[in-house]
DNA sequence: TGTATTTCTTAATATAGATTAACAAATAAG
DNA sequence: CTTATTTGTTAATCTATATTAAGAAATACA
């Protein structure tokens, strides 16, 4: 996680806190699956302590990781609550975890806004996500796995002590020998 | 575009224009350019006919497209608008193109906000950018270049017949010849 | 209308990363 | 502790896509 990113989180995360539709705090152990493909309840999470994951399983059964939930995330799957579609993705514990269920979707969530600031910590949220996609895609597009990785190590700096090296490589969308190699590569 | 992003267009349209943050209505000809890479002032572009694109350069010269805008759509440079950075993206027009400029970042709008419909309407057009970006990131790790742009088809159909073939293989991540090597597998 | 420029196609060759396989190292489980 | 399972490494081979090049087709321009 870089540091503005950080500072995001901490920053929305009384904001998101204080509104009602918060209505559920769960602690979830190592492995627990919160989210499957085609469930068609669609809840949010905000992660207090631990870690998250959210990922598609593609039609030759592998694993896509789109995203990593550390403490003052909010995993969702967005796509999906909002075409009111079934769940796309999975999302499981990557880490003993306690987090705070998000019932309403987004949109719902405007109509009990009760501040500006409310307001604008939510579109912040939003907008750090769109940022951090934005970049993401930009650099599928443009850039080598090596260029991709070195990159993941300076934004994620503490994620990559946090899980097995095959979730980095599914991040990035690469297979572990290709991130080994690459590894092999960089320490000389 | 795919119908139900159409449909947002539609339905913010009218909760955009409502906004006094857009002072100025613009017209460009082809190939104008609205944003350089490095520029400092960064605003946002409502297209009201016509047809934009924002993209990058990398440090080879190629060009990577990031999204087209027809009309409806609003094109901006979010990542380095809301960090305060330069300009990553260029913007420029591929068709004649009758525009709003919109200077307020988003985070400012959020203040002029008058109505729950206002802030409803803004947050649904997050909410979409964010479900098409997080469609393309799965597609670029996992699909091959000839199921993106099947993909590419249904979703953007009338895309294809507006822009050079190069431009959408740029859009894909992959070459021109590669794009049309595929399109020659797919006749037969 | 004719010429120049850009775009598209085809093909040969090169390359990053995938696949497969086998083994080593680390972690989990009994 | 001891064994089983998962994870990481290395290397050989394969494949999708990139690169290079050259000509054809389309488009813009003088």
């Amino acid at each position: 996680m870089k540091s503005s990113d950080k500072e995001m989180a901490n920053d929305t995360r009384s904001k998101v806190l204080e509104l009602k539709e918060i209505i559920e705090t769960k602690k979830v152990i190592k492995g627990e699956v919160l989210q499957k493909q085609g469930d068609l309840k669609i809840k949010s999470y905000y992660v207090k302590k631990g870690l998250l994951r959210s990922y598609t399983i593609d039609d030759k059964g592998k694993e896509h990781i789109f995203i990593f939930a550390p403490e003052g995330w909010i995993v969702s799957d967005m796509e999906s609550q909002t075409k009111g579609s079934p769940a796309q993705l999975f999302i499981d514990a990557l880490e003993d975890t306690e987090l705070e269920v998000i019932e309403k979707n987004i949109l719902d969530q405007t109509s009990s806004f009760t501040s500006t600031e409310q307001t604008k910590a939510h579109t912040l949220n939003l907008v750090n996500r769109i940022s951090t996609l934005q970049k993401r895609v930009l650099l599928l597009m443009s850039a080598s796995a090596k260029e991709r990785y070195k990159d993941f190590l300076i934004t994620y700096p503490n994620i990559i002590q946090r899980v097995p090296q095959k979730m980095v490589a599914s991040y990035l969308g690469i297979t572990p020998e290709a991130l080994s190699k690459i590894r092999g590569e960089m320490l000389k």
